[in-house]
DNA sequence: ATTCAATTTTAGAATAATTCTAATTTTGTA
DNA sequence: TACAAAATTAGAATTATTCTAAAATTGAAT
């Protein structure tokens, strides 16, 4: 079985139809792990798909999402960055470089008692700052 | 002394200069504890001051956060929001309602170990969901 | 008071991320 | 092959924010 046969089967599993867009948007995400944006999704793959759309990104990315295979995180105020590592975990935006770090603490254990009697269907945290490489020159 | 007198102080405590566009926008996050876009500020104070222009509202905001006065949220990730309240301290906002509720607990009590090294300038956490008044309808 | 440079405000144009629209292409089934 | 449903597309529309250059305001120095 080749990759994108794998691919293809796990979208079909979420209730996903594989087009080609669809798998090589999945194939992308899953192998460039640095929550990328609609934009570098999409510059990335018009090189090998000349007629892809910006709109057709962001029509998977909204598809995704709904079906639990992304997450969407706004650290940037004013651009929107995907995420397939769909376990509770937070992030750290480098001022300097821009890298964004993962970080696996569960916002979950704070237990927050001031959320008694509220459904909470997501949570979010992040940190922004300098990271130690960038530190250390 | 005046509430306007007194907020002027404030502002000039922290180095801004107090124009009466300042003192209202000023007055306006303050008394409004609604985490406020800018469009919110813009379309409350133009019924005072009708000349005010939306880029004075940026404007304003951006030197009271570079001042340490405000600072801006991004819950919805398409619309800034902003914070007079400077204490460390996340965010609930209702799926239904819209509101955004204030969480006391600090983030940076989390003491996470992957950050060792790592200098950080700001920290963020939300929620989303439904809130207990919301639920009970 | 008058002058004048620095600061602030302003209207509207520009920018940029995202969404919308309507046409075209692809897909799957009969 | 026929055809309806689903997916993709180009480009226009929308919208929050920033930019620009002109006008207004301020405040010190005369
Ligand atoms: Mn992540
Ligand atoms: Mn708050
Ligand atoms: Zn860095
Ligand atoms: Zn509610």
């Amino acid at each position: 079985m080749t990759n994108s046969e794998i691919l293809s089967n796990h979208l079909k599993n979420q209730g996903v139809k594989p087009s080609i867009q669809r798998i090589k948007i999945y194939e992308f995400i899953r192998n460039h792990a640095i929550h990328p944006t609609a934009d570098d999704i999409y510059n990335h793959l018009v090189k090998e798909i000349p007629t892809l759309s910006v709109a057709t990104v962001y029509n998977t990315m909204h598809l995704f999402e709904q079906k639990g295979i992304v997450r969407t995180i706004s650290i940037d105020n004013h651009q929107t960055r995907f995420d397939w590592n769909m376990t509770p975990h937070g992030h750290f935006q480098c001022k300097v470089c821009g890298t964004i770090y993962d970080l696996e603490a569960n916002l979950n254990q704070m237990n927050i008692s001031e959320l008694d009697g509220f459904q909470v269907d997501e949570s979010h945290y992040y940190f922004k700052g300098l990271c130690k490489s960038c530190i250390n020159k």
